[in-house]
DNA sequence: CCGAATCCGATTTGATACTG
DNA sequence: CAGTATCAAATCGGATTCGG
């Protein structure tokens, strides 16, 4: 019973929106992704979720300063930027680094771990992106067959 | 403005839960992941959805029931896996094949490309799994660094 | 100019119950 | 067995505000 305890409805003085899971330490087991509560399947969430592929895949190119990254990222917040970015530094794919100028200059990029990670996601970018016509067909398809 | 004008504070009645996006179609442009409304896009956000990558993922060992993937997919609700597992479907990773017996038979494969979806996932999945203690590392160092 | 914190509606999620 | 329906709760995400 080491789940949290934190029953109020909607606390908002929590901001762990993302990837701050507090779940049982699975780190001295075998890692499976597969398990909830494994660091590794937390780490999976931070990196699968809606904008993690896309920053990581994002800073390939190098150092990124985070509006940068905003405009490239077409439709993300500054906040959830901001917050998947903090979820990778936590993980240790991202290193965030400040330079104390005026005005303020802060860039992100990968760690060698973050570049393994992002080394995988784009393949994965490339595969999806050569497959739209195939994807639309199937789609179109499935669509016809359930209309409903 | 070609957004969708259900103002209705949650409409119970729209089933549209997991990549059923619908923005304009950009299938004449070449796909690009970063730029919202693509269809490879919209596509990523399937796949690298909270489940679509472990769905994906528990698929590499063939054909598989539902149930056994809801076994193998620990926490993941029925409803979460139907809808994962309907939109794979519809972008043509995955296939559907029901046997008509009593009680039904209902397995879940690959297609070609969902193998190859898949086959950039198990390795990012590799290196997530492998890369644990390092993590574990990197978020004591971080959580030290910033308690608040 | 960079980014974090807060507020708050909208969407997503997941337990449970129910159907073919 | 393989889902769908329902509803409450958690999360998301945009706008705005605040600080360095």
């Amino acid at each position: 019973m080491a789940r949290t305890e934190n029953v109020e409805t909607h606390d908002p003085a929590a901001p762990r929106e993302v990837g701050t899971d507090d779940l049982e330490d699975f780190s001295e087991f075998a890692p499976d992704v597969f398990q909830r509560g494994c660091s590794s399947r937390q780490t999976l969430e931070i990196v699968a979720a809606k904008w993690g592929v896309l920053a990581l895949a994002a800073l390939r190119d190098g150092s990124v300063r985070f509006n940068a990254l905003r405009r490239k990222i077409d439709g993300v917040s500054e906040k959830m930027l901001s917050q998947t970015l903090q979820a990778l530094e936590r993980d240790g794919l991202v290193v965030r680094e400040v330079r104390e100028t005026i005005p303020p200059h802060v860039e992100y990029s990968l760690t060698a771990l973050g570049t393994q990670v992002s080394d995988s996601l784009a393949s994965l970018i490339r595969v999806i992106e050569d497959a739209v016509p195939e994807v639309v067909e199937a789609r179109e398809a499935y669509d016809a067959r359930k209309p409903a």
